[in-house]
DNA sequence: CGCGAATGTAATAGCATATAACTTAAATAG
DNA sequence: CTATTTAAGTTATATGCTATTACATTCGCG
């Protein structure tokens, strides 16, 4: 196994390891103009390879598509890993929501390649997109900090993640200007972030009542 | 001025009423498929036209997109005026919320027209678009049920607005399975309805109190 | 060494956007 | 009521992207 050329070394045959740069480019594409920038033609001639090429290693343009918006959802967990790891006096919840408004605004083509298309509904169970978006989800849960109370605890974590990508979402269309741009997003962040904190303590609290009555 | 004609009544060499049919029947492929889905090639030979005939009525494909998207919004504020006249038990601004879910989950498509592409952010101020966008957000306000104290009124519009896309968002991407599946998305939306009231009623209290101080 | 599988290339089909040059019909001025 | 202008549609064509087929090269393993 050849280890990654780092600026095509010599004019080789096979490029040795087309399927990681293909998926490297398209990121990048995506960046600025989001998935309908991602074009197999463009991409192989970026990398110097015939234009067919890729597709011995994706089946069509849905799969490439697929394989980097798992990329994307990897990056963005080792994101959220390094915000809730990172010592601070905010909470853990509050430095995950702050991380993903930035990632969200500042990758807004990653961003939209991850939430708004239908690339990930179509991802079946086992595939390696369907694992990525579960471990991002997984990151959320455990940020609440919150011991396993039935249910509640997963109702949390979606409310919380449901209003990030609101905000992520009204921010880029626009949206916090005139009266509304008083609040800033990341302020409404945060207030989402500590109704969830409060919603919490409750359920918590609820679920300890209840687990004692029950006994 | 030709009235639209029901279903291509006979043989003529001008439509008629081209531009109006090409964002209807935008609309109908949008619904399944989202924007990819629209294809000026298509839509013309559906119609029954040459395939360069919709240019005549619009500079590029961005164009059409961004006129469909504009007439989908009319449609979202007409059915959410619907739902806030309708008599009901629940409040105005419980009835926006499921309604706005309920076009979310059953025109995905559009509703990803609308929310998910980049057309939104790239409307001109002055734009049809821009003025849809607006007056739908303006609908958000008024199901508020509030008087406008300062900004605040402004801010939880924003709230729970972009809580109710992230909902819809979530929902398409099937994070409500599992665990989460306990929380129907009715709920969740019902969750950030009344925390929005809660809130705002603090707000009102809060901005009154002030006045009377300040005064 | 040699053979098969993996990976790349060239050639080509098919579809979509978009433009140019031309045609038809509707609207309007004289 | 004709003549002319203009809006709206047509054919032909250039360009770009996806995807497939048939062929070529190299890697790795027995």
């Amino acid at each position: 196994m050849r280890s990654r050329p780092a600026r095509k070394p010599e004019k080789t045959y096979h490029h040795g390891d087309l399927r990681d740069a293909l998926i490297e480019a398209a990121l990048q594409e995506a960046e600025r103009g989001g998935a309908e920038a991602i074009s197999i033609k463009a991409l192989a001639k970026k990398l110097g390879v015939s234009q067919p090429a890729p597709y011995r290693h994706f089946a069509d343009r849905e799969a490439l598509l697929a394989a980097v918006t798992a990329a994307a959802f990897r990056q963005l967990s080792a994101l959220l890993r390094e915000a809730m790891a990172r010592p601070s006096k905010q909470s853990k919840l509050s430095r995950l929501a702050q991380a993903t408004l930035e990632f969200g605004l500042r990758r807004n083509g990653i961003y939209r390649l991850m939430f708004a298309s239908r690339t990930v509904s179509c991802a079946a169970k086992g595939s390696e997109l369907h694992a990525a978006t579960r471990e991002t989800f997984a990151l959320v849960i455990e940020a609440l900090e919150a011991p396993a109370v039935g249910y509640l605890r997963e109702r949390q974590a979606l409310k919380i993640w449901a209003a990030l990508h609101g905000v992520v979402m009204l921010a880029e269309q626009g949206l916090f200007t005139g009266e509304a741009a008083h609040a800033t997003r990341e302020e409404l962040v945060e207030d989402f972030v500590n109704e969830t904190k409060a919603a919490l303590a409750v359920a918590i609290k609820d679920a300890r009542r209840r687990t004692k009555a029950g006994a």
